[in-house]
DNA sequence: TTTAAAAATACAATCGATTGTATTTGTGTT
DNA sequence: AACACAAATACAATCGATTGTATTTTTAAA
């Protein structure tokens, strides 16, 4: 990266004017007049000028870019709302580095240390599965960047979150089982460490218990909700025996589960109702079609982007302990009509 | 981002060291002796010292950051190559920068702009359908960056490809049509400006020329491939009436035509049997399952990020001109068996 | 024309780290 | 104890831009 390194210096040279006089005609301040301006200009473009912003950043503390962390980019769910992340940040003139940790927390920890280390101006994260300790996220909030949290909320104080009712949604999921006569309702649930999966297994817990049906613990099925996870998990159905519904914390398990079940004779949704969570794309092409919770994905993207770039802004110091639910919806298919 | 702001002046000035000393010792330099060593790192802990790298870089001349370019980080396959560049990447110590162009020239430039800004050490670019000038990619090879292309190639001089035998893999697919007994193939092709889509046709044009089979241009569908791309090729194809086979340049369209067909009551296969490419994971789940081509995606992203990773260390100038040919295979699903 | 005010430009410090060179300190040898 | 030499540390310039202040030039009013 040295080829063409030309500087303000160079212009400044060239022209015999000062650098700070070529700085600010770049910049467009009204303190250099339209004249010189136009002169700078033309030789900068000459010269091929490329203003360097580690420079500029070092300068005014200030990158005008922020860091978003992803347990996984591929994931349908977080390419929408990283999609609606970058749509807001682009309208503000933002830049956005994307970031994914896999859900490690060890990647987690390193990948906030250099965004720290870049200085971006705030961050957008998901937080990955294995993180319950929470250092490395108060080390960039003492550093003052302020963090939104969006779809795995954070207790952490001082932080904004962005998600949608998990309690709810899982609620009325769960209920919609019920309303379809199922009687023996198995849950897959995701750590337990997740604040996220504690609600949805709180929302089924409760669905139960007002409709007075059997709360068995062996029905709730812990995994981390991989494909894997999602065959296991039907193996444990198939080994409970009376199991008529499902009604899993995502649709990644619940799909595979229902491929599992259906290869051994089980018919979906006659035998076993299930309803998953996320609206994959897959979910509305595979046989049967399954019912699962809708997220609206890209919006949750924008609206946590807005919240972050306030707070850069400083606009408004009062979002800084801001929580935003977003409302979900079941949509229903296949996997839950008989 | 100033509340915490520790510097190595700081740290120089609680222990009476100079600051050229603390930042050998943070380097672990062998300059400087265990003992004051690890005298800086504890003050440096202690005042939560973080390193910031815009200066670093500034002085250094070198971000260890690549950029990278896709159309749409949400399209499996990029996000797929994505993952295998990352993979590389964090194992020699790079940061990525992921952009989206969603296929825009003019949003590809800007992204070239800020990467060239921020004097990321290297690029990796899928070019956007819109790309057809190559000034923006040119300013920054001028500055001295190494641009790897992949998926996409380019004929840009001084700069690598890595991508699959297109042409190759056309061909094979559409002479697997042919095997099946179809004789009256149309194509579904992307913007004939980019090199890829005009390889995937030639391979398909010469496949039919070898088998002299009727190659009528109405049998070629240019479109920039979308779902909406797909259903109004599927209207085309009913209107040409005898069609009996469809090799579709991506998968997208393929499965949106195969839905707006069967919706028509046409039969897949047996009216007309039909290949996708890039093996999305939507075309194995999809009734019938789709033919397709695959990529190595995961593989291509490694190999891609190993090539600029040894332009940017120039352990080898002969790299510049590289390119280099994966090899695909057909997945043979239910869309071509009767 | 003189002069005050405004406009345009120049000067110089600064952001936080790195690095070549100079200086000091320490070690071992005779 | 004197010396050479190596090890450890200090000094000072530098990367490329920004910005508060000072200076010069221009404009306009008296």
């Amino acid at each position: 990266m040295n080829k063409n390194k030309t500087t303000i210096h160079d212009i400044s040279k060239a022209l015999n004017i000062d650098s700070s006089t070529v700085s600010r005609a770049l910049n467009n301040s009204p303190r250099v007049s339209k004249k010189t301006r136009e002169k700078i200009s033309k030789k900068a473009n000459q010269l091929g000028y490329q203003r360097n912003s580690l420079a500029s950043n070092l300068r005014t503390n200030k990158t005008n870019t922020i860091g978003v962390i992803v347990p996984l980019i591929s994931r349908n769910f977080f390419s929408s709302v990283i999609a609606g992340i970058e749509e807001t940040a682009y309208e503000a003139g933002y830049n956005i580095v994307i970031c994914q940790s896999l859900d490690s927390l060890e990647r987690e920890v390193k990948l906030m240390g250099t965004l720290l280390a870049n200085r971006v101006d705030g961050v957008l994260i998901s937080i990955s599965m294995e993180t319950t300790n929470y250092d490395h996220l108060k080390a960039y909030l003492n550093h003052g960047g302020p963090i939104v949290f969006f779809d795995r909320p954070c207790g952490l104080s001082n932080c904004s979150n962005v998600s949608i009712d998990d309690y709810k949604a899982s609620f009325e999921a769960t209920e919609y089982l019920i309303s379809k006569g199922r009687k023996h309702i198995a849950h897959f649930s995701g750590p337990q460490e997740i604040e996220l999966y504690r609600n949805r297994k709180n929302g089924y817990k409760d669905a139960l218990k007002k409709h007075r049906l059997e709360m068995n613990e062996d029905y709730c099925i812990e995994s981390s909700l991989s494909e894997e996870d999602g065959i296991d998990s039907a193996k444990k159905i198939i080994s409970l025996q009376h199991i008529d519904g499902i009604f899993s914390a995502n649709d990644t398990s619940a799909i595979s589960a229902i491929q599992y079940l259906k290869n051994n004779g089980v018919n979906i949704p006659k035998d076993i109702a299930v309803i998953g969570f996320n609206n994959d794309p897959i979910s509305a092409v595979i046989d049967p079609s399954l019912t699962t919770v809708n997220q609206p994905d890209f919006e949750m993207g924008k609206i946590s982007a807005d919240l972050l770039l306030e707070q850069i802004q400083e606009k408004n110091t009062s979002t800084k302990n801001k929580s935003i639910l977003l409302s979900s919806e079941l949509i229903v298919r296949n996997s839950t009509t008989v």
